[in-house]
DNA sequence: TATTAATATATAGCATGCTATGTAACATTG
DNA sequence: CAATGTTACATAGCATGCTATATATTAATA
């Protein structure tokens, strides 16, 4: 019947969770960015120009969540919002010279965290550690379609 | 040299804590309750009237983080601070008799979620998943203190 | 014992994430 | 082509978590 909190996973991966946020953010801050900024960045620096409908496909975040995201990282200086010629309801998201010379120690940041939260684990460990994480994000997506 | 998101065990695990967040919130919301109250509620329901403090050392959490969910708590009327004897400064945090009720339904929700997120895997690999997030989050730890 | 330091909690202000809802532009259809 | 529906985004309001700081009480010390 009892529940323990130590033994529950849920638990420790929102403690995981916090950890690497704390762990990151701590590296990235002094580039004047924050976590929440990461992942649009990450995308951005892959494919500039991306609409906001676009960000919100690949991170699987909340139409909202971006939307207040973006508009932080424009007072920020770190993306301008630029019509859609396409698409008057859209508008296309450009990184700033700023943001994009952001994207080297940026990710390095990001390589260093991964580097010393995984430093314990074998090569075969981390492998593993990140299949099941997958396995747990599609059994958690599967439930919650339904 | 490029840094692949959907290779960063930081972003995984981020995705993943909020999908375990939403599905428990999903579940214990009928009862009234609330993601961050949880832990709080498992350690009143193990050990009722603890300090702030006491929370605090046991969650992992930051001492105002504790007091404003406290707070919402106690708006909710699922708590109680009641001055201590012993100290001046301090409160102990008491249960109200609806707290008390909710033991059941919400541990078990919690249990369902951590069924259910872990259901594809063996019973091997569920050990070794919260192996390897013990691990992890040992790592960080250790890297936050210096 | 009066002063100073430490402790326990509260509060302000912010970022991240959510749901719910509003609005303007585009698409469909009667 | 007008009415209706859909889409893209914005906004309001909230919970969770953080840092920084204020306040009140207790502890330590000069």
């Amino acid at each position: 019947m009892s529940f323990d909190k130590d033994q529950s996973t849920g638990f420790a991966v929102n403690h995981m969770a916090r950890l690497f946020a704390s762990a990151l953010g701590e590296r990235i801050q002094p580039l004047g960015l924050t976590t929440g900024q990461f992942p649009i960045l990450l995308e951005l620096w892959r494919e500039d120009g991306l609409t906001q409908k676009d960000l919100v496909a690949r991170l699987d975040l909340e139409q909202a969540t971006v939307a207040n995201t973006l508009t932080r990282m424009e007072r920020d200086g770190l993306i301008l919002r630029k019509p859609n010629p396409e698409d008057g309801r859209s508008q296309r998201i450009h990184l700033t010279r700023t943001a994009r010379a952001l994207e080297a120690p940026a990710t390095k940041a990001a390589q260093i965290v991964n580097d010393i939260a995984l430093k314990s684990l074998t090569s075969d460990k981390r492998a593993m550690f990140l299949d099941l994480i997958g396995q747990v994000i599609g059994a958690l997506q599967a439930d919650l379609r339904r």
